[in-house]
Order: structure tokens, then C-alpha cells, then sequence
DNA sequence: TAATTAAGGTACATGTTGTACCTTAATTAG
DNA sequence: CTAATTAAGGTACAACATGTACCTTAATTA
């Protein structure tokens, strides 16, 4: 009867099963209180476990966070931004086919983490601006090979500075993070036509 | 003696000399320890007053950081941004103009406390949103204006949608926010001629 | 000078943290 | 198949922060 309850708390989940459980609890929660409001003692409580069984693990609930970035994005995307972009004839599909692919990030990888990424961008820590830095420089690696598509077509590319070949990347981070609206195919293709286009087409 | 520092301790501030001392704690304190260590305890402390009169008078560190903000945007500006747009000349001018005006708004306003401002948008919380909202349609009538001056000079300006026209502001943000590097004239610079003047003129 | 206003101080229940230490289930090795 | 090892679960504790209640007392005002 009651003792069934009893029993199963018996059972101890270990490794990739118990670890997945603290992700789903983690992004629920997140989600319902926010990440300001997000502690260790809640998570432990939602995904049934103990909270030594965080703090072995991770150190600050950033820690857990940033590691459910990575599973999340890995699973958006299925590898690396870069080998997903594909010459598609043109500069306006290339372009729609990076920020379509980008976006997928925030929209599978779950805001609410991407949102505490980003705050703890401005606590600026150490590893935190390394994080940020190394998703630049890949990102302006990803902008080189698609405007060497555009070269290689005959497209006249303008030249700019690094700083200038993260636009897309800001962009879509300023739509997720600082507004809230929904990023559909037409918000895309505006981002595309009236700004991209202009200031990578000469 | 040793009485004296007793003797001082019954010496109350009120009103605004208090107010200010506790702006000023906080700020040093933001600095020290980030937005998300910020307790009322510590402020309480370095502000050399009690938790009692912190909570009288704002329930969450959120409500005293905003007022900061509006406090310290009122000392970089001395007014309403749009008030201080004026006809350069030139667009390249007017948007120069725009982005430092912008600028100092962070520079002088305390970043940490921009950074506050944006994490609990994060937050989506009900009044947040309207804090943005308001700030973004102000900015639309700033770009509104700018860009009339240049239609009145008979420059070329393109047609484009309102989330567009707040893309200078955007990439501020972005600069502050995301990055952290020091946005100096030079910078300032690269961002009207690499993006906004290809944006903006036909 | 008396009444009012607002700052300072104390106390308390509640919740979170980080750590230490122990028990016990699950896995692995001999 | 049993014993050793690994890792999860549980308890306890000191330290700190919160939000509230209630009281005292300095500063302002009427």
C-alpha cells in the first residue's frame, strides 16, 4: 500500500539517467522561478536526488547551467555552427540559412538558460569571458566561410572588421535576449533584407 | 575619545543625503561583489544605515537599482536624449552624435547597473517589459527625428521597418553588454560606417 | 514646546549555502 | 558469486540573507 512509495525510494539512479533527470528539473524550474530565484536546495527537491549530489558535481548552479547549454545546443544542432552552413546560391539564402540555423539555438536550447549565460557574461568572471571570446572567434570563422561562398560566386563582398562580422550573431542575440518577441521566418528575412544584406553587399 | 565614534553614531541622516549615501553604497558595492551577491544586509552596512530603512522604502534590490538608473541617466544626459539630438549636418554626423549621446548614458550610468537592468528583463517580468517597451519607443522617435533632418538636407534614406530604426541602439547594447570592450570614438566610428550609414542611406 | 515623521535597532522564523560525515545501493573486479 | 569499490542518499551544522514585527529615539514641523 504506502509502503510501495517506501520501496522505491530505494532505487538509486546513477550516471547518465541521474544526470538527465537534473537537467529536465533544472529547466523547469528555471522556467517557473527564474534563474535569480534558481537554488540548489529546489533542484535537489524536483529531481528527487540530494543536494550533495549537486554540489559534488557542480560548484555554482552557473556550472550546471553552462553544462546544459552545451547538451542543449549539441541537440539543436547536431554538431558545430560551422559545418551546417551550406552554399545555397545566394547571399540572402546563406545568410537566412545562418540566422534560421543560430536562432534554432535559442529556441531548442531554451531561453531561459541562454539568459543566464548572458548575465553572467556581465558578472564578467574569468572563464565566463573566455566563453564569450571563443564563441566569437568561432562565429567569425562561420561569417568567413559564407562570405567566401559569396566571393567564390562572384558576389562583390564588402570588406569589414571582425567586430562588424558578428552582426548576425548580435542580432539574433539583442532579438532573444533583450526583446521577447517570436522570431519566425519573416523576422528572419527582415533582419536579412534591411540590415545584413546592406552592410555585407557592396 | 573612543566616545567620539559613539557620539557620531547619533547623528541620523534623512531625505535626500541619505537616499544618495545609499546610492553610492550600492554602486561601490555592484561593483565589488555583482548584481546577483547584492544583498540588502551589505548595502545596509556599507551605507553605514539599517535593513529596516532599506525595505521601508524599496521591497527588492531590483526596485532600488532601477531608481539608481534613473538617477544617474538623468546626471549623464541633463535631460531627454531626444532633446539633445541636433542637426549636425550631416547623417554621418547626427548618427555619430546619437552614439555618444548613448554611450554616456552607459559610461557614466555604471555599467553593472545597465547589466542589472538587463538580466531582469531576462526575469520577464510584468513591469520590466514596460520599462523596455517605453525605452524602445522613445528611441523610435529619436531615429525618427535624426532621420528627418536628413530628408530635410536632401540625403537618401531608406525605408525601413521600426525594429529596424532601433538597431543603433541595439548595437550599443550589444557592445556594453555582451562585449566588454571600451567603446571609444574610434569604435563609435566603425559602427556608423560599417553598419548604420549602409542601413540607413539609399 | 509638543506632535509628528522617519531613521536606527533588535529579534525571530524561514530558507539557502557549503561542508563534513555517515550509510547504503549499484557497479566492477577477482 | 562474492568482495571491493564507487557513487548516491541522508543528516547535521554554522553562517548568512530575507521579510516582518515591534520598539526606541533623533529630526522636522506645527
Amino acid at each position: 500500500m504506502n509502503e510501495m512509495n517506501d520501496a522505491s525510494k530505494n532505487v538509486r539512479r546513477r550516471g547518465d539517467a541521474l544526470i538527465e533527470s537534473i537537467y529536465n528539473a533544472t529547466i523547469e524550474l528555471i522556467k517557473k522561478v527564474g534563474y535569480t530565484n534558481l537554488t540548489f536546495q529546489q533542484i535537489a527537491h524536483a529531481a528527487k536526488t540530494s543536494r550533495t549530489v549537486l554540489y559534488r558535481r557542480w560548484n555554482t548552479k552557473f556550472d550546471l547551467i553552462h553544462e546544459i547549454m552545451e547538451y542543449k545546443t549539441k541537440n539543436a544542432l547536431g554538431g558545430e555552427l560551422i559545418d551546417k552552413i551550406e552554399d545555397t546560391g545566394s547571399l540572402r539564402g546563406d545568410l537566412l540559412q545562418l540566422l534560421t540555423l543560430y536562432q534554432s539555438i535559442y529556441t531548442e536550447g531554451g531561453l531561459e538558460i541562454m539568459n543566464a549565460i548572458l548575465f553572467e557574461i556581465g558578472q564578467d568572471s574569468e572563464k565566463l569571458s573566455k566563453i564569450e571570446t571563443n564563441a566569437r572567434n568561432k562565429n567569425i570563422l562561420v561569417m568567413r566561410k559564407l562570405l567566401g561562398f559569396a566571393k567564390n560566386r562572384g558576389e562583390k563582398i564588402k570588406e569589414v572588421s571582425d567586430a562588424t562580422l558578428t552582426l548576425p550573431f548580435d542580432l539574433i542575440r539583442v532579438e532573444n535576449l533583450l526583446r521577447r518577441e517570436t522570431m519566425d521566418a519573416k523576422r528572419l528575412e527582415l533582419l536579412v533584407d534591411e540590415i545584413l544584406l546592406p552592410v555585407f553587399l557592396a
